[in-house]
DNA sequence: CTGTTAGCGCCTTCAG
DNA sequence: CTGAAGGCGCTAACAG
């Protein structure tokens, strides 16, 4: 590869002037600019970015951390960031945290030491302190479906609880009273939000809330069938289901039709997160929408920024709404 | 952030010594060891990965490209390729080629830019000659579910008219006779072995195969509707529908449900891929299971080898299975 | 086994 | 506006 020195050698000049017209910041003589613009296309040259970026100790790029690459969810998260920083000529270095302190530690170590200019994370298991002295101390980092007390700038959040109210506030709407919920696992803050605003909808409903009647899964798909299968053997019938995320709404979806019940007259159900799959389930999901693309777009717009002094408006806090679908209907005593 | 010279200092040493406990190739006095090490974690030193690249221009992390971000294919693309690699201790880059000629080979120059020691790549638009020209003068490239005549070793590729001839054989044992298709753009590659694959069974059965009963879509969900309703214009019956890929084949099932259709009585449908969801649709999808995350894992494993001196198998052309579900039934006259 | 000395490719003062 | 010189943090011969 070309280095700027061959480049400089080939169009006369000093290598500084090739760094200049490189990065544009400063004026060349338009007849060395060409020359070396010249020199740089026959030699097929292209920056070294990781040269340049120890020399700046900026790399115009930043780091991405998910805990999983294969789900939808985390697809839309990589590919709201991805697509607008790619739009402001940014880079996007994505690492897996898979919902572990140690392993996201480590890949927050690695996008440091590759110099990303600022973080865009997914962090389940790092604590509130840690993400305070990383975002001090280290770079500057943007939290995505996070909310951290003395980080509120740099969170990018949905507001979970109005989400399970929406969801319970429709199924109470359509004359349900015994309304089950799967909920997520209780240490993750979004799943505890959630289901207080599953409370909430039953207490302005004058409806006494029943721990029986809920049953707290993993967010995983076999969640929603074990849940609903434990709910079942409760004996505390129910006419409706709200499950704290999709994978366990269409694991309960299939253990119910599994068990010869009617979908929805026997029962209604509804998700959350709206996520690919929702209208490919039958029948179609109701569910909560996560607008998880646009809070990316909205956290990489913040990271913009901070840090390239752009000036987009940044809306922090994100609104679900109710995306009434097939699998939910008025309750038929 | 400290760097080796400071470490260096406290410790007493000199900056090789740290160096060579940090790389560990050689050997180093007990004691000077200890105390190197007292200092690093004393400053709680991180080695910079883009000097040392700099330095050894290698940066034991491989670039991905991949098309697209938020699909449950690439989902697991990356997350096959990403796991083995970490387990070797080795990093990921990814990017987005949008299929797209010129991003495509944007991001071939930006991971090169970033020293990647080589590329696992899901290239749609860059021409063979392009690829081979890659591996020849630049880095070691391997190929994820594409073949390049002259790039045979590189080449991690599915079976797909293999694949084209387990779904309608399926059906074609299943006693149905008429079977329609919705292939993919015969743009793509793979697109055409599946539809070759879809004749050589119906030649070996006997059954002529009738280009009426055939829509060329492109692999996109809308395209099982649009394609479905197409063919069912054309006035020629048909009691089988193989869809190139889940998602055209999920369009399909929820056209026909909308047409009042009953599933699978009226219409046995057969996908291709097995993606996340095919399980989620109703009636679940039968359909030919493509392993793309065996595939990954198996690309990860040939550029460890070549690479970094691993000596695991790899198996470069992968079978296609058919995994029967609900979505097909005998043929009923 | 250890320290010294050059770079890796680029940016950035500082003079001119 | 241009060139010379030093340095970013680390590795890799080369002597000792």
């Amino acid at each position: 590869m070309a280095t700027i020195y061959q480049v400089a050698e080939r169009a006369g000049v000093s290598l500084s002037t090739v760094s200049r017209v490189l990065n544009g910041k400063t004026t060349v003589n338009a007849t060395l600019k060409a020359k070396v613009e010249k020199a740089m296309v026959e030699l097929n040259y292209r920056p070294n970015s990781v040269a340049r970026s120890l020399a700046t100790s900026r790399s115009d790029s930043v780091g991405i951390l998910v805990s999983e690459l294969n789900t939808p969810f985390f697809g839309d998260l990589m590919q709201g960031v991805e697509s607008t920083l790619r739009a402001a000529d940014k880079h996007v270095i994505i690492t897996v945290g898979h919902n572990n302190l140690t392993t996201e530690q480590d890949a927050v170590e690695f996008l440091i030491s590759r110099n990303c200019d600022a973080l865009i994370m997914h962090a389940e298991a790092m604590k509130d302190e840690d993400l305070i002295a990383l975002n001090e101390k280290r770079l500057p980092i943007s939290l995505v479906n996070r909310q951290v007390k003395g980080l509120e700038n740099n969170c990018i959040a949905l507001d979970n609880e109005k989400g399970g109210y929406l969801a319970t506030t429709h199924l109470l709407e359509l004359g349900h009273r015994d309304i089950a919920y799967i909920s997520g696992p209780m240490k993750i803050r979004d799943a505890c939000q959630r289901l207080k605003g599953h409370k909430r909808a039953l207490e302005e409903a004058g409806v006494a809330y029943n721990p029986f009647l809920t049953f707290e899964g993993h967010y995983e798909e076999e969640d929603g069938k074990t849940g609903l299968l434990e709910l079942m053997s409760r004996d505390t019938p129910f006419s409706a289901l709200v499950c704290a995320n999709d994978w366990m709404a269409s694991g309960a979806m299939s253990c119910a039709r599994d068990l010869g019940m009617d979908l929805p007259h026997d029962l209604s159900i509804v998700g959350f997160d709206d996520v690919v799959f929702a209208h490919h389930v039958y029948p179609r999901l109701t569910t909560v929408s996560n607008p998880i693309a646009d809070m990316a777009k909205m956290s990489a717009q913040y990271i913009l920024n901070t840090l390239y002094g752009h000036t987009h408006n940044v809306q922090r806090l994100f609104e679900p709404t109710l995306v009434v679908r097939e699998s939910t209907m008025a309750y038929e005593s």
